[in-house]
DNA sequence: CTGATAATATCACGATCGTTCGTTCCTAAA
DNA sequence: TTTAGGAACGAACGATCGTGATATTATCAG
C-alpha cells in the first residue's frame, strides 16, 4: 500500500469516528486536518471536494461494517443461529466500533431529506442490508427453523426497527437496559416466526 | 398575543420545518431570516443565541406533538383503542406534520453524542413520551386488554422501535409499504401482549 | 397626540467554511 | 544520481457563520 493510500485510510478512519459523533456534515475539513496533524489543503487534495470525502467515509465504513458484522454472521450455522449472530455483531458494532455508535443511523437521519450522491449511497447500503437480512431469514425457513409463511421482508424491517430503537435508547437516553430491551424484542420477534 | 410573540411563533414554525429537513444545526440564522423575509439581527434578537433558538424550536415542536398526537389519543377509549390511536396519530405526525418528518427523530440522531441544553431537552421529551406510552399501556392492562405480566416499559420500547423504523423506511427509502410494515409490526406486538 | 417601549433594521466584527493556487518535499523508478 | 510524479504545504479567496453595537420604525398606553 502506497503512502497516499495509507494516509487516506487513516483520514477516513478519523472522519468516520468524528462523523459518528457530530454527523457527516459536522466533519469539517479544517477540524479533520487538525486532528490528523495535516494541513487543510494537504488533506483536501485526497478527496477533491467535501462531498467526495463524505462519500469515501460512508464507503469506508460500509466495508468495515461488512467485515465486522455481515461476514462473521455468515460464518455461523444457517437458520436462527445466523440471525442471532448477525444481531449480536450488530449490537456490538453500534456499541463499540465508533465512538458515536453506528454511523449509518446518524447519517440516515441527516440525509434522508437531501438529494445527492451521499444520500444515494446510504440508500444503497440500507437496501443491501435489508436484502441480506431477508436472505438470511429465508435460509432459516429452508432450515425449518422459521415458519414457511413468514414474510422475510417484514422480518428484515422488524429487525432494523430493533436496532434503531437500541441506538436511540443506548445513545440518547444512555439506558443501561438497552441491550436487554433489544434482546427481548428479538426474542419476541423470533418466537412469533418460529415453526 | 403581541406582535413579537406572533413573529416568534411564525419563526419557530419555519425553523421546525427547515430543521426537519436539514437538522437543527442546519437551520442557519441567515437562511432562516431570509425565508422569513427578515433581517438576521431582527430575527436573532428574539432568541439571543443559536442554542436558544434550537431550544425554542424543540419546545415549540413538543407542544405541537402533544396537541396533535398525545392529547387526541388520550381522548380514545382506554386500552387497545387508545394504543392504536396513539400509533396512528404518531404515523400521521411523522408523515405530514413537517416536510422532513418527525423533528425529534432527526434531532435525536444529531444530538445523541453532544452534551448541552438541546440534548437535555430532547432526552426529557423522549423520557416523557416513554412514560406516557407505558402509562397508556398500563391502562390497557387494567382494562383487561393486555396480559397483566406484560412489561409496559418493554412495550414502550417496542413501540418506539416501530416508529423509528417507519421513519427510516418512509423517509430514507421512500418505501410506499412503510405504513403497512409498521402496521403489521404493531399487530404482531399487540398479539403478543393481548390477554 | 405624545412619548415610552417593543420590534426590526443597518452595518460591522472576527472566525470559519470549502476551495484554489503555486510551491516544496519525498519517494521510487530509470 | 538524476528525474518525474505523488504527497503535503502555506497563503489566500469569497462566502457565510453567530453575534454584537447602534439606529430606525411600529405599537400602544396615557
Amino acid at each position: 500500500m502506497t503512502k497516499g493510500q495509507l494516509t487516506r485510510d487513516a483520514v477516513l478512519n478519523q472522519a468516520a469516528r468524528t462523523a459518528s459523533e457530530v454527523g457527516l456534515g459536522g466533519v469539517t475539513i479544517g477540524s479533520l486536518a487538525d486532528s490528523m496533524h495535516m494541513s487543510k489543503s494537504g488533506l483536501f487534495a485526497h478527496f477533491g471536494s467535501k462531498e467526495n470525502l463524505q462519500l469515501a467515509t460512508v464507503r469506508h465504513s460500509r466495508d468495515r461494517f461488512v467485515d465486522l458484522v455481515i461476514r462473521p454472521a455468515l460464518a455461523a450455522p444457517r437458520g436462527e443461529p445466523r440471525v442471532r449472530a448477525l444481531f449480536e455483531n450488530w449490537l456490538e458494532w453500534d456499541t463499540s466500533a465508533l465512538p458515536g455508535g453506528c454511523l449509518f443511523v446518524a447519517a440516515a437521519a441527516e440525509f434522508d431529506d437531501r438529494a445527492g450522491a451521499v444520500r444515494d449511497e446510504l440508500v444503497r447500503n440500507q437496501v443491501d442490508l435489508a436484502e441480506t437480512i431477508a436472505r438470511i431469514f429465508r435460509g432459516g425457513i429452508a432450515e425449518g427453523h422459521f415458519r414457511p409463511d413468514a414474510d422475510p421482508e417484514q422480518f428484515s424491517f422488524d429487525l432494523q426497527c430493533i436496532l434503531l430503537g437500541f441506538h436511540q435508547h443506548s445513545r440518547l437516553l444512555g439506558d443501561p437496559l438497552a441491550v436487554q430491551r433489544a434482546s427481548r424484542a428479538l426474542d419476541a420477534l423470533l418466537l412469533a416466526v418460529r415453526s
